[in-house]
DNA sequence: CACCACCCCTGGACGC
DNA sequence: TGCGTCCAGGGGTGGT
């Protein structure tokens, strides 16, 4: 669930507690859920067969020595960075949780932590993740950072609407369905299942609406609903439906604003119409048949 | 090239 | 109470 809301109030959460800090000691309890450098490259792959070899995990190449600057964020992406420019980029995938313990406290759940750092105050940042869907990136250097975030649309959070607009609009020869484009980290990124539904609820626009079928006026629109549904969760502390905290542990609370996620079968909010949910791009999702009415 | 089905994983919800 | 089954979904891979 973690989509860029609760990745932003994640960042801002741990600000206060890393930066400026040194790593004395890291650990990597679980390999397979970090890629070093080197390593062949295509992230989650090395969760597939043929495995690709272990290899020897050294701490520093976990930042031990190191002092952190502020995390950085792209998209769903946060970046632990140190001064001299070496970074890990942490994708929480489904899971994943980045959670600081104080000077002799302890991390709870204290389950499925698959890497820790133990810092020059005495405080612990760890990296747990149940279902793995995440994983741990480890970049030599900021150039390296930039080429991969290089791949990523503008950001929903940082980008103004006209930008997000654009990147819709380049591609307006598609037949893809709107959802598919937004949940495409290389199109927008930061937007998931809950925030493409909300946006496109908010846009009055059909999940299903095909690209090609949009016309400018309407991509300016959900880039703007897309947006502002993003900048008011970001405000909220990110949506906690299960499992998401952030690095103390204190959920969010834009749950309490969302109008059609979670909420088929339920009446909406503005016309009373039953919403309907069914599966596109391979994602469940849930839409008013009343305020977004069906493509032609 | 564009798009889609499938797969990775665990825990919670639900039915019997 | 316990066990089985289904489902959640980010995003990479391979097939069409």
């Amino acid at each position: 669930m973690p989509e860029l809301p609760e990745v932003e109030a994640l960042r801002r959460s741990l600000v206060p507690h890393i930066t400026g800090r040194t790593v004395v000691r890291a650990t990597l309890h679980r390999r397979d859920i970090a890629v070093m450098p080197g390593d062949p490259e295509g992230g989650f792959s090395r969760q597939r067969s043929p495995k690709p070899r272990p290899k020897r995990m050294r701490a520093a190449d976990l930042l031990a020595e190191q002092a952190f600057v502020e995390p950085v964020r792209r998209g769903k992406q946060i970046a632990l960075v140190t001064k001299a420019g070496q970074a890990i980029v942490v994708h929480l995938g489904m899971t994943g949780q980045l959670r600081w313990a104080a000077p002799g406290g302890r991390v709870t759940p204290g389950d499925h932590v698959h890497a820790t750092w133990r810092l020059d105050d005495g405080s612990r940042l760890v990296f747990r993740d149940p279902r793995r869907f995440g994983g741990l990136w480890l970049l030599p250097d900021r150039s390296a950072l930039d080429a991969r975030w290089a791949e990523l649309g503008p950001d929903a959070l940082t980008a103004n609407a006209g930008q997000i607009a654009a990147a819709l609009c380049a591609w307006s020869g598609s037949r893809r369905a709107i959802k598919a484009a937004l949940l495409d980290q290389g199109v927008v990124a930061g937007v998931g299942n809950i925030y493409a539904d909300e946006a496109l609820f908010r846009a009055g626009v059909h999940p299903e609406t095909p690209l090609s079928g949009l016309g400018g006026r309407r991509a300016r629109r959900i880039a703007q609903t897309v947006r502002d549904v993003i900048t008011a969760a970001v405000a909220a502390g990110g949506s906690t439906l299960r499992d998401y905290a952030d690095g103390d542990g204190n959920p969010g609370s834009a749950q309490r604003s969302h109008k059609v996620y979670g909420r088929a079968g339920e009446p909406c909010t503005a016309c009373g119409a039953t919403l309907e949910s069914g599966q596109v791009a391979q994602r469940t999702t849930v839409w008013c048949p009343g305020c977004q009415p069906e493509p032609i």
